[in-house]
DNA sequence: GACCGCTCTGTGAACGCTAACAATGATGCA
DNA sequence: TGCATCATTGTTAGCGTTCACAGAGCGGTC
């Protein structure tokens, strides 16, 4: 009870020869129609799907790339593809590479080492691929993936600005402005500020456009904490300050807490909780905005105000930067696209 | 300044004979070396590997591909990667491949459609993968798969047990039960249910469980609600039973609403919001339990009991079963490896 | 010294496809 | 009718590997 049928023994897959025996027709007459070449007789042509339906055949995709020298491959290095944000960049950029006739291989980093990212982009072209997205926004990867000499382009995702690399970015530090300036408006005397890991240069940005938005309105800065993206870290960072808030009256050295930016939903929820813990309400004592606006946002308790980033338009773009690439080879200037992103208002800012 | 070096021209990648040449030897001896072939004299090893490295040269898969009949690639269908469970599963399982010596494309499904299927299947076969994991718990979709005559080993990642297909599935009627039993444990008189869309299988199999814990404990079977997922259709269920609990003792038609287990963490937090909304205290007032254990889970408020599944196991348990077919086309039954899940417990339960 | 067996290396032929060119017949036009 | 043109098809030669086999050289055994 095998797979192959009847006792024709192990059964090659057909060649296009098997199908122009068939069809009567050379092998290139096949190849033609398989290609869709004008210059076929709409007889010849019927003939040879028919005899391609009836054996089952398929081009075989390594002999094609032999010879035409185009696996239609594309590589894909990503950080974490549990994260909301490379997720769904993946996802976008998918259906986007297949609609125009590439495959998609993926290599997931475990670490954002220069050593990792090297052997996972030998993996990939080892296997062939035609250019790679790079969706691991992290100064260290980035500057040594400037510094490798590939012999295919490359586009990265949220790869920065200060390297010569093509790639996609949200307007990281818009965002971080829209969040700041909705907080300023609404009358708090200012804004604190939860960041990524200061090695992300998302994480980076998203403190520049904070901090530039304090300088602009003149009010004093406080000092940023610092968490890992996760909600434990944001949970740590939201102890130490809801001790600020109790702290209050008594110490004067920093600014009151009454408003908090934090630079990702999850490390919000994490602010959330403690905040809760310690009897805090939000937005009551203290309003939080955060950053991605992940699925689950819209449900915290409460909802959380945040910055929408259109990852799936992102994961569109590099692709099309990718290709563009491939189809002309001679341009080498770093393009760039920016995506800009949008405030969704909930009520973790307004009561 | 293209990337291109001197003058040489577009100057294509070196092939076989360009290392023969350079080293004096013949372009099998330079396959032999590549392959570890043991009978290749040292001091030739050397010669060889000096001129590898100083051309740069890499194998050129297709070529290999096309002679070995082995592209030593493997197909993934996942439904959607932004959802945590198949998001962590892909992970392993790359990971797992990789280091097995395979390269995994993957192509998203956007509908749960045979055809969809069968299309994201084609792309697949296009590209010559020599076996494929599909990650689509979903009831049409593994139906259509058993009914497609594949000329390579497919493996499904929660496929359900009913189809004669090779498959890995965290073990769903367990989980239900866990949560469902720990609730009863805990003084309940009964558990009230949020389930997944009836037609995945993952659904169902919670649904199962938990109706026959219910059942075995001789408490009154309460109507489940259904969601599709998502928190918004969370929190509408929440909202439904939150006004059940209201009717209170005026309505006796069906048990009180003291316990819920929701068939995943998403849609328990828009539960968890719905009854926040209408005043009800949890777990004080209604306990709830998830499922899935989502790295927001910990830091809902208030934190989520749930049920956690080993996702990353998953994903390299099918690679292990899909490499182990490959590697033993004879054999043809449907192996399956289940996987136990973990009750997680956490305040929504206990107060 | 003839023979065997072993190690190391090279030669030639696939693998299944596309590209380039050649060949055929039909058609148009002077 | 003759010649150029075009549509249609076939032939041949690679693409860059690996595989199967052959051959050279060497040491050991009887």
């Amino acid at each position: 009870m095998s797979q192959t049928a009847e006792s024709t023994g192990p059964r090659r897959a057909p060649t296009m020869a098997d199908v122009a025996k068939l069809a009567g027709v050379s092998h290139q007459t096949v190849s033609r129609v398989l290609s869709d070449h004008p210059n076929v007789r709409d007889t010849t042509r019927a003939e040879v799907q028919r005899a391609i339906e009836q054996l089952g055949y398929r081009r075989n995709s390594s002999a094609r790339a032999l010879v035409t020298r185009r696996t239609l491959t594309l590589g894909v290095v990503a950080c974490n593809p549990t994260l909301f944000g490379p997720a769904s960049t993946l996802f976008g950029l998918e259906e986007a590479a297949r609609s125009e006739g590439y495959m998609v291989s993926a290599v997931t980093l475990r670490q954002y080492t220069a050593k990792a990212l090297e052997e996972a982009i030998d993996h990939l072209s080892d296997w062939g691929v035609e250019g790679i997205v790079v969706i691991v926004p992290h100064r260290a990867a980035v500057e040594a993936l400037a510094e490798l000499r590939l012999p295919f382009p490359v586009v990265t995702v949220e790869g920065g600005h200060s390297l010569p690399i093509a790639g996609v970015s949200v307007d990281q530090d818009l965002g971080a402005r829209l969040a700041t300036g909705h907080l300023l408006a609404a009358g708090h005397r200012t804004v604190w500020h939860v960041a990524g890991p200061s090695d992300w240069l998302e994480a980076e940005a998203r403190v520049r456009g904070w901090r530039a938005t304090l300088e602009e309105a003149g009010v004093e800065v406080p000092p940023p904490l610092v968490g890992d993206w996760t909600p434990l870290s944001g949970y740590r960072a939201g102890q130490e300050l809801a001790g600020r808030v109790a702290a209050g009256q008594a110490r004067r050295s920093s600014p009151d807490v009454t408003a908090v930016f934090v630079a990702n939903d999850q490390m919000a929820l994490g602010v959330m909780r403690a905040f809760r813990e310690a009897g805090l309400s939000v937005p009551g004592q203290v309003a939080i905005a955060g950053f991605d606006d992940i699925p689950e946002a819209e449900f915290f308790a409460p909802p959380l105000t945040t910055v929408r980033q259109d990852f799936a338009a992102v994961g569109k773009a590099s692709i099309s930067l990718l290709t563009r690439r491939l189809d002309s080879p001679g341009r080498s200037e770093a393009e760039r696209v920016v995506i800009e992103p949008r405030l969704i208002v909930r009520s973790s800012t307004v009561s």
